[in-house]
DNA sequence: ACGCACTAGATGCGATTGCATAGAAATGGA
DNA sequence: TCCATTTCTATGCAATCGCATCTAGTGCGT
């Protein structure tokens, strides 16, 4: 109930990190003119659940998105042609996502845009086992 | 510019675990009547200028805010009669931002159910010692 | 088969954000 | 001093978010 000054620091310094880090890469993306970070998120998702696709509640759950802010990104990715809806054959309510050969050619165009990104927001700041570290203690977040 | 395998681990991993820790913050904050987070910070902030008050844009950059964010934030709160806007007596174009009586009383309101928030998103994860780590990492992303 | 609670997804509407730009005052030369 | 540039803050407008709710299917108990 009582957070300690160390468990408080933490929390205080993951916002402003994300803070100063999120707009370097979506700044990155978009001076490429690229789409922003989420559709790239999105892309990867798709293309790791292949042919077979993914629900949109399957999806929403790995990103930690909400329901709404979902169905309409999706709606805008199928409208530029990335992402293929089509209704689920076991779930007459659902649909089923896959990404298209454009959406395959978009992350991959995108990739090494954010891939410096991260390194200018993430890279530059710590060694490779203190990204290693990092990266082992925000897993437990979550 | 190739950011290696466990910075966009750690990337990725900062990501989400902001992406889980936020709502919880903020539906907490919600829930109990309260505004949301970025009040309290601006709060916190003025409150710690004290009766010299802050600029706009030092509070700006102390919050990492976009400039028109900030500036309709302040108007909200300035609405509510929790921050008082002076012009500036050094800089004409400026304003001086103070924290009035009902801010203060305001953040101390939010405070006890800010902490469990903090503690319930971070602490109930992480021991101090990992959260002391977890923060002088971070603190060097910015 | 029926009724009912629950899940998947979409959407209207008001609030907030992002972008571009405006306006007004300060600052720095020539 | 005068002009050009920069800084500080606000704002119109379009895009996006958050909330509440709706529709359509599913699945279960009877």
């Amino acid at each position: 109930m009582a957070p300690s000054e160390a468990v408080v620091h933490a929390w205080t310094r993951l916002e402003r990190a994300h803070r100063a880090a999120l707009p370097t890469v979506e700044d990155r993306l978009k001076a490429a003119g690229l789409p922003p970070l989420a559709w790239y998120d999105v892309l990867l998702e798709l293309e790791r659940a292949g042919a077979a696709g993914l629900r949109p509640f399957e999806l929403q759950k790995a990103m930690l998105f909400t329901q709404y802010n979902l169905s309409r990104l999706v709606d805008r990715m199928s409208a530029k042609g990335y992402v293929a809806r089509a209704a689920s054959a076991e779930d007459g309510r659902g649909q089923l996502l896959t990404i298209t050969r454009a959406g395959r050619a978009l992350r991959r165009r995108a990739w090494p845009v954010y891939a410096a990104a991260i390194d200018a927001a993430v890279g530059a700041h710590l060694s490779d086992a203190e990204a290693r570290t990092l990266g082992d203690l925000l897993r437990k977040l979550y």
